[in-house]
DNA sequence: CTGAAAGCGCTAACAC
DNA sequence: GTGTTAGCGCTTTCAG
């Protein structure tokens, strides 16, 4: 069996090509008749456009690409399921690729979208991307490019982000409204923007308000684990952990129960966290929200500004939010 | 700007379209020199091939689909991860849709599927999917369906499963061996294949060694809390919790959490699960793995078998294999 | 109301 | 070695 066409479909029916397509995307001009004998004839046999024959024509693809360090993530999921639900409802496709955090199966992975014609691009950089040229070049072909999360350092593009500064600073005093006083602060790779942002709103808050914290680095989950090990080992162990992602929570979480410690009364603990994680333990886990889905939201709305011709060319934020959980 | 196409080549260089196609695809016909001069511009142009048109052209999409409940899953992102990687080494696209386990979504993504005309589909049914008549239409178009995880019951279909019946037996065995004497056994859904033939093999093995078990279903994380709080509120608590799956490995550790009970002591625990979560608590949890990433290398396989001209027709699965934590 | 014809960008016989 | 030509399946003027 073969895919039906519209020429198998005139030629059944006697009639042109052109009538065919025409009745098929119910044009005005064709007769009732004439429409219901293609419709059905269409559906008897199955008929599906092909999608690449539309797209050549019309040279509209109404295909986004996003391009996410990893599918396999607590956040990124998120951001595509948001991205995903506009998608349907706006009657775009998205196709999803992901870089691995390589920087040379990023450039691959524009290469892609551009062999495809896709109508705009979300994109997370690699943590390596120093160049962004072979993203610039997509703006020249009128292919609008919509950055979000780890965003490039120039100002001249379409950036959507998380509120960093606002939810380190949010977690900062929530911290110091619970009059604590010995804080075990641990946030990721010194490298990452987001770890500068969210550093320097935290510590200004507790500096001014004289809470002492231990400022430490953790790449994952298990450095995290260890520098909780080790800092609940000390004399003087702090009273409060302070984790600036899920990744570091978790390794702080596993440290806490091989402590033993009850959660908030021997040991109190905060993150900012895109909620999925905090809600696995018992009491939850007090959380600032980064929310990934709202950014997608946020990411799509762009998009679709800068399809319509509205280049924003500015840097867009979700707002942070403070949920309580019974851990602080 | 526009794209660059072969046409705006071969009139800078006053040369024929099929010389430039040709020069790029270094076809040996073609002079080392004009190979040389065509490659150069190529590049200066920035030209990208026409997707589209190649597709259309050669009908040949090297494009497959692939359809989950939802990449945000800690089963289906490693599925998806290990497909995406097999593409990638094999210049394959993958298409990623997500059904949101809702019929209907799932329908139109096949439909999506054949107007892109995707060279296979990889499928994960929804529960509710009765009628997979518009997947066999896909086989009749010669479009291989490679089905995994949540497979029709007919047998005339390609599928690649998890060991379910020995990873149950496996967990089963292992708790027989602990001497465990009071079971708390929590399972999925009734109405999926999987809890079915999990229990089956489950029940047998406990039944034989005259093990007691109190036989629970949840459809989520919070019901399997609430079967586990309660269970443990009884005069007599289970001495062992069995997890069908992570959804409710995770309710059920929230409520040990919650009444405070120590792993393994007081509450052995085991799990049927993909890996991930098991390693989020300490101790770490003793689990049956039942790899989505190795459930994803397979699926690929068959799939090149298929394309290949190869229908294998049958069901292959991923071996199961006890994974040792503390919880047990 | 319907049909003929051009063309989107590319590949692949088939000529020379 | 290179050019000519036809055609993949579709949309869309332009004619009638």
């Amino acid at each position: 069996m073969t895919n039906t066409t519209l020429k198998k479909i005139s030629e059944v029916l006697g009639i042109s090509i052109s009538t065919v397509s025409r009745a098929l995307k119910n044009h005005p001009d064709i007769s009732t008749k004439t429409k219901q004998k293609v419709v059905e004839l269409a559906q008897t046999l199955d008929y599906e456009p092909n999608a690449n024959a539309v797209n050549l024509r019309t040279s509209n693809s109404k295909l986004f690409g996003v391009i996410v360090p990893s599918v396999s993530s607590y956040f990124y999921d998120s951001f595509i399921a948001a991205l995903e639900e506009e998608c349907r409802n706006n009657d775009y496709r998205l196709m999803i690729l992901q870089s691995g955090d390589d920087p040379d199966i990023e450039l691959n992975n524009v290469k892609l979208c551009r062999q495809n014609r896709v109508t705009g691009l979300f994109a997370c950089l690699t943590p390596q991307t120093k160049d962004v040229h072979h993203f610039l070049k997509l703006n020249e072909l009128n292919i609008p490019v919509v950055f979000f999360d780890k965003v490039p350092d120039i100002a001249s593009c379409n950036k959507v982000c998380v509120a960093d500064t606002d939810a380190a600073s949010i977690a900062a005093r929530a911290i110091r409204n619970k009059n604590k006083k010995n804080v075990l602060a641990i946030f990721g790779s010194k490298e990452l923007s987001i770890t500068k942002k969210r550093l320097e709103a935290f510590s200004k808050i507790l500096n001014k308000n004289e809470v002492n914290f231990d400022l430490q680095f953790a790449l994952n989950n298990d450095q995290a684990q260890k520098i909780t090990e080790e800092a609940l080992q000390k004399k003087n162990p702090p009273d409060t952990i302070f984790c600036m992602s899920d990744e570091i929570l978790i390794g702080a979480m596993k440290a806490i129960q091989e402590a033993n410690l009850s959660i908030p009364s021997e040991i109190g603990i905060i993150a900012i966290s895109n909620g999925f994680f905090p809600k696995l333990y018992y009491p939850e886990i007090t959380y600032v929200e980064t929310s990934a889905y709202k950014l997608g939201k946020l990411a799509f709305t762009g998009m679709m500004a800068c399809v319509a011709g509205t280049h924003f060319t500015q840097e867009l934020t979700v707002q942070s939010l403070l949920i309580e959980g019974g851990s602080l």
